[in-house]
DNA sequence: CCTTATTGTATCATTTTAGATACTACGTAT
DNA sequence: ATACGTAGTATCTAAAATGATACAATAAGG
């Protein structure tokens, strides 16, 4: 979201920083169960530009929450994975996600097909 | 953050167009102990307009996350508290909070003066 | 030589979010 | 009469986030 700044009044604030925006945290939950490669990002992250899935994965690594790994070949294969931070993270994430389901049922919002990870299409 | 949708792929993103945005969580984190007034609220999130504070409070109101309290007399006397749902995703703030706290130790970014409720000041 | 596959970059436009500033209303105290 | 305090609105501007589109690199397969 932010630039990741020296100090802060509220480390709710920092958490926003580090993984607020549209799709930083969406990318953590995908990669919670193991390694996916870009174009596999891609495909989950429904409807992301390459642009914008290439910087949000740079700006995780930054702030050392996914490990990209490159592999010498071609076409190219990189894939990512959760880091140590990101780990730690995922329980936060679960809380949220549960809390959304439960808000979504008592409103009338439809969850539609989930985060189903590596999911086999065609 | 955003308008809410009829639909979500991943849940997450409910969460983050319900409190997302640079605002919102403080605030809820903020009433986590109780009532505060509009200008106490103000002051307490360091920083933030006006304008900004009664458009967020507006939102969190209208997702049923706070409740406000219209006290007829002059000078006007506004009381905001968590609601029923937004009392329910303090755990998850927390998670996030506590996370984040532990991301600042171990990354030198320092936490000022924190997130004290109702401080007294002069 | 041409196409395909994968992971990108670069440039520009649009949308969303946030901020600055000035103004309103009204009872009470001075 | 005037200023004060609280909780706002209204208007305009600036900054940040997101998106669309086109292009690059390179080995393998035909």
């Amino acid at each position: 979201m932010g630039l990741i700044k020296p100090s802060y009044v509220c480390m709710l604030t920092l958490a926003m920083d580090i993984v607020g925006g549209k799709w930083k945290m969406v990318i953590l939950w995908q990669l919670r169960n193991g390694v996916a490669r870009f174009r596999e990002l891609k495909r989950l992250l429904n409807g992301i530009t390459q642009k914008m899935l290439t910087q949000q994965l740079r700006e995780l690594e930054e702030a050392g929450l996914i490990t990209r790994t490159v592999y010498p070949v071609v076409p190219p294969k990189v894939e990512y994975r959760l880091a140590e931070e990101g780990t730690k993270l995922i329980p936060a994430l679960d809380a949220l996600c549960q809390w959304s389901t439960n808000y979504a049922s008592s409103h009338g919002i439809v969850e539609s097909s989930c985060c189903a990870t590596h999911m086999v299409e065609k």
